[in-house]
DNA sequence: CTGAATCCCATTGGATACTG
DNA sequence: CAGTATCCAATGGGATTCAG
């Protein structure tokens, strides 16, 4: 790609964010964390449908993006519980932007129809 | 999915947006035609390393999702252009806010390294 | 010029079973 | 409880060729 282009690839923000933010679930999971601490029991069951793999690789997905912190405790049984990070939680914004798109998108398609 | 369950599978209209904007070059697309009509091949020129089969599908869900509008004239040689609906172009407001979170993003992603 | 048609591969995500 | 480990299917995207 770009061979022999002075143009050098210039990351495009949006891409970056968008990257981060693809994935199937991955906004579920922000959204249900937005105002709290979730163990990952409590996240998947909020979440009907997505597999234990899918979950845990999307958490470790976001917690490498450091979108959110994943703390476990050396207890018996264990306990590991998800929390947005600052950045994370401005998502969130990203989130409600989508969120009022479509509700506007789903109200015309409605008339279209 | 949803087996034997009372949930309906709710379609979350932030899944819908999800599934429209999904796709590597969807809003880039939709970047590059925020604010005027252009051509099949202007739209190319402005993508570098976007195949033809790529862009012509991308295209075509935007077009399907009512997100943009494809004109075709019979022409010789042919001309296509590409323009956004209005629905199209409230996703702007979408792209922006991803772009004004990547920034922060980007910015404290420095500061961490 | 603007695509359509094929062929192909890598990645993602899902089903299922197992474990410290 | 909170994951791994396998295996598998679907899809997205790329390279290349063909066509109106």
């Amino acid at each position: 790609m770009n061979i022999q282009t002075n143009k050098p690839e210039k990351v495009c923000p949006v891409e970056v964010a968008l990257n981060i933010i693809d994935g199937k679930w991955k906004l579920r999971i922000l959204y249900f964390l937005q105002d709290r601490t979730l163990r990952y029991n409590e996240i998947q069951e909020k979440i009907p449908g997505i597999t234990q793999k899918v979950l845990t690789s999307q958490l470790r997905q976001l917690e490498k993006d450091g979108i959110l912190t994943r703390r476990a405790y050396a207890e018996i049984p264990p306990r590991v519980e998800y929390s947005l990070t600052p950045i994370g939680k401005k998502l969130i914004t990203v989130y409600k932007a989508l969120n009022v798109w479509a509700l506007e998108y789903l109200d015309q398609e409605l008339v279209r129809n």
